[in-house]
This record gives C-alpha cells, structure tokens and sequence, in this order.
DNA sequence: CTGAAAGCGCTAACAG
DNA sequence: CTGTTAGCGCTTTCAG
C-alpha cells in the first residue's frame, strides 16, 4: 500500500501560473494589499479557491521580519485558564495576532512550554498563573515582552496584569461582616499563584473589623477544601468562611453538608472565581468573580504597547473583581 | 522612547562566523546528524550555547519537506480533554513529533481550529471529541491523515480511537445488577460525543437482563445532572442511576443530597470519566475509567502510521474500559 | 570531515 | 498596475 495523502499543498506559484501572473501579484491579492486591479484580483481568487491554495504561514513569517504571534502558557488542569484562554483568542484576534498555545501538563514543566514559543518566534509571551521563580520570569523577560496573568510579581522586569485579590477578599469578608458574621476563617491556597495576596486581603479585612483572623491550610482542588473542612470540624466551626477558589470552595460545602452542617445555615461559604461550577443551582456559591475579559485585552495590548515600543506607565495592571451573591452565604443562626 | 527589545536573534550564520565554520555544518551538529568531527561538535555547541542561539523552527520547517508537527484541536472547556493533551506530549515526543495546540472555545469553533492547524503545516490532525459533522471530518481527511479520539465517527475516511463506550456501560450495569439494583435508569449525554454510545450501552445490559430501560435527559456538565435529579424525584426514585460523565453525576449526587435523599443509600451513582473529581473522597464515586495513556498512544502511533504510509487493517481502535467501584454504590435498602 | 550552493514558499523593494 | 529580483534562516545535496 502506498502513501495515501495528497501529492503537494498548491503554492503561491501554483496559483500564478494558473492564472497567468507574477508570484508577486498573488501575494498581493491574497494579503489585500494595495496594487493589484480588481480584474486581477477576482481572477486570482477564483484560481486559489479553485485548487484549494492555502498560504503557508512558516514561509509567510520566514520572511516577514513579524510573526505576529502571540505565545501562551496555560495549565492544561485549569478550568480558569481555559476561560482565559478563550479571552485571550478573541482580544488577539482583535488586534491582528495570532497564538501559539502551549500547555503545562503533569510532564511536562513551564520551561519546557516556554522554549517551545520561542522556538516558533512568537513576539511576546502571556504566561497564565506562572510558577516559574521571579529571576527566571525577569531572564525571559530580556528576551522579549513577557506579560503575566493572574499572579502578582515582584519585578519590573516583566509586566503584570492580574485581579486585585485582596480587593476581592474585602469584598467576600465585608460582604460577611455585613450579614453578621464574626467567625470567619479563610481557607488558603498555600503556594498556588495569587493565594498570598487574597490571604492577605482576608487578614486586612478581617483585622480592620478588630476581629481575630484565622486560616486553615487548603489548596487550589477539591480535595483541599475536603481537607480543610475536616480540619475545621475538628475544633469549634465557625459561622463563616472564605475560601482560596471555587474547586477547592466546593470541597469545604461537601463535606461540610456530609457531616450534616447546613451551607449556609451553620456555615456561609465563599468562592473565589466565579467558575461555571459556582453558578450551578445545585451549588450557587456566593464567589468573587475576575473580569476575564478586562484581564485578557489587557493582557494583550499590554503585549502590543511593549512590541510597538510604546511608552507604558506602569508595569502592574490592577483589575478590580466583583462578588457575586448567591445562596451559600447568609446571616449566622 | 524606543524599542527595548534585544537586537536580533542569533541566526545559523552568527554561531558559524563565531564558530569559525560553515553554517551547514553547524546544521549538523545541532541536529545531532552524522558527519562532524567530536571536536567540532564540542566548539560548535559551546558557541551556541554562549550567545544563546536558538534554532528557528519556521524556517526549518519550511526547509524539510516534514513539519513533524501533529496537530490537536481540543475543547478548553473539557477537563477530560486536559488529562488527553497531556498523554499526547508525552506520546508525540516518543515519537519525535512536536504538537501544535488549537483550542475550541465559545467564541472559536472547530472550523477555525483546524484551519489554524492546517496553515501551520500540521502533517496530522487528532481531533478530541470533534462535533464537526461526518462529512466534514472524511472531506479534512482527503488533505491529511485525521484522527479522531473519544468519538465514533461512521465513516472509513478517517481514524478513530475510543474507549468501548458500551462496555463501560456494561460494566456499571452489571455492577450495579450484582449488587441487587432491579431498576436502575441512564442519565444521558444528549448528543455530546460518545453519548449514543453509552446509552446504547446501558440499554443492552439492561434488557438482556430482562429490566426495562428507562432514560432521562442529561448532558455534560453539573447542571444538566442537577435538572435529570430534578426530573427523577418528581417520580418514583430508581435505585441506581448510570450517568454520562461524572461531571454530570456529580449534579445528580448533589440534588438527590440536599433534596434529603441518601447515595448510595437510597440511589446508587455511577459516573464515567474516573476524573480527578471523581476521586474525592467527599465525592467517591464510582466510575467508568477511560485509558487516557492507551487512547494518547493509539491516536498519535496512527497518525504517525499514515504518515509513514504503514497499512493498516482496521480504522477503529477501541480501547476496553475499567470500572473503578468506589462508595457511590452500594446493594439496594 | 567540511564548505559552497541551491532552494523551501513567501514578501518587499524596485523597475518597467 | 504588473513583473523581476532578492532574500528570511535553515537543510541538503554535492564537491573538495
């Protein structure tokens, strides 16, 4: 048995002598550059949809000296990545760009993800919630643009756009406080990017009401939260709890709800991301939702501002988040 | 304010002057390719390294006649399809194949995925549960080898590589039938990939058990579990329900719960997918496990066969099912 | 073992 | 408006 597949991909050549013009021509009309008749223009089109051409992008960016290509690490486990990631597409495509995914997996580590977008000349990199440490982060960074989402850096070396996390957890507690908590443990999400900062907004927060703050260790899955609700049903329960994100938030009702505890009746719980699990009737946590939308653009101008030189202020973009009430918190019995 | 950006990226060329040698032979020795003396390896990588050269794939793609790019289009939504991706990176470099990722998301579909592949020059496609049409996929097929995984596809025209969906339903049936369950109904899919499948499934094991088949109306996330829970206490409660995906399950769990009711106590569960989320302990649910190293390796060994015009007897490859009994079921009260 | 030279498919000056 | 001409950075014969 032989090859199968189709003899050659037509090329720009293919289409010009089909239709009886220059290489050159056919670039032109293909990019819907200036410089070619509409005459020519319909007849090359005809011709390229006639043999199936399709450009190839390699050579196209061979030779432009842009790739126009936008690189991006994601954690291939992250429910919230894949909301930025759909984020990231259409902000992209607004602008002209394309992506070039690349995945953190179980096997395979973010240096890994990254030396594959360099290799394929992408312009700039978006790293989503990056664990790479601060120094190798400020090293890419003198390669090219390098733009991090969702956790904070300390370093000038890179640009950042994230949510203001403890902006987020004085919404979650204030929103607590309001309905007459005075128990509230913040269940945290240990080394996870982004837990230092909403655990410190839980601490401000609470603090600020003269209140004791208290935290239990958790993680950024359910089986966390799982963890740390049984740690809590250990001692006294409070009447209140913050938690690190939505997976692990679901873990600490769970078992809460199993040992035979109300959510929110005994317990109010809070989320953080408002993911499409918290929405869930059956579940419809009260959660602190990230503006995946402002992130993203953001994320992305910031990239083209940095590759058009343009002049930028300031290095940390801020996003303010927003709580959404639903029915796992309410007043203390 | 001007451009920051570095100069320009080391070429070939700079390692070679650097190098004191020519630019092929640097080829060679980057390539690990035979015909270059141990000591001009030694200089050559030395160099290299030094003014940090990195090798342009673009170009040398356009060069090779071979991309050794596979290219996989995944839905950012599908935490299933996260666990495949990462069996994929690791089957592909088994192999010696890189892979280009493509997302569906919302505001993506599967057109504009594969048409981003194919300009990249993919040699392949996998396809993770495409809902492109039948047609669709065998007309993709006659440009270049496509593999389809996690659906069945009627149609010669292209690879398919699936879990024996059936017999993962046999396997809960029959599970939940030697535990004593009489009356057990399927939540279903609807026409999420694979769906027909399992409901086929479920009804086989039923019937040939001489019990009724009884279906109701799911999908794949948490809510369209939740709303099939719904649908089930408004009659009377089977005791056993099989679930298209454990997402989905994990809906069902949750209504029967807080509606007062008991699982396994009063409703066995068993979910499919064996997900992370299945695995919780304050979860625990049994689960119809798929082998996600099995599929991965199968979808890219198939591709690369194509590739290599190997013959191959049959173009679907079914991979047997596992089930994971864990404590969402149990003998009917 | 090494180097020179010819492109891969495309774009971008520049001439006509 | 159209064609010619150089390459982009790399691989790959083919001579030396």
């Amino acid at each position: 048995m032989t090859r199968t597949g189709p003899d050659r991909r037509p090329t720009l050549a293919d289409v010009a002598a089909r239709a009886g013009v220059s290489t050159a021509l056919v670039s032109i009309v293909l990019r819907d550059a200036p410089g070619a008749s509409a005459a020519t223009r319909e007849r090359v089109r005809q011709v390229a949809a006639e043999i199936g051409y399709r450009p190839d992008s390699r050579a196209r960016l061979l030779r432009s000296s842009r790739s126009r290509l936008l690189g991006v690490v994601f954690g291939v486990q992250h429910a919230f990545h894949g909301d930025l990631v759909s984020g990231l597409y259409a902000a992209a495509e607004r602008v002209g760009y394309e992506l070039a995914l690349s995945a953190v997996t179980p096997g395979r580590d973010e240096r890994r993800a990254v030396a594959g977008l360099l290799q394929d000349r992408c312009e700039a990199l978006v790293l989503l919630g990056p664990s790479s440490p601060t120094a190798a982060l400020a090293d890419l960074a003198t390669r090219l643009p390098v733009v991090v989402v969702a956790r904070p850096v300390r370093s000038t070396a890179v640009d950042v756009v994230r949510t203001a996390d403890d902006e987020g957890m004085h919404l979650a507690v204030e929103h607590l406080l309001a309905l007459g908590h005075r128990d509230v443990v913040h269940v945290d999400g240990g080394r996870a990017p982004g837990a230092a900062e909403r655990r410190r907004g839980y601490r401000e927060a609470v603090r600020r009401a003269g209140l004791p703050a208290r935290t239990v260790p958790g993680g950024l899955a359910e089986d966390d939260g799982a963890a740390a609700a049984r740690a809590l049903l250990a001692g006294p329960l409070p009447t209140a709890v913050t938690v690190f994100n939505d997976r692990c938030a679901l873990g600490v009702v769970d078992v809460l709800r199993r040992a035979g505890g109300s959510v929110p009746g005994d317990v109010s719980v809070v989320g953080y991301d408002d993911s499409r699990i918290a929405r869930l009737t059956s579940v419809d946590l009260t959660s602190v939702a990230q503006d995946v939308e402002q992130l993203t653009t953001l994320a992305v101008t910031r990239a083209v501002e940095r590759l058009d030189g343009v002049p930028v202020a300031r290095r940390d973009l801020v996003v303010p988040p927003r709580l959404v009430v639903r029915s796992s918190t309410a007043p203390p019995r």
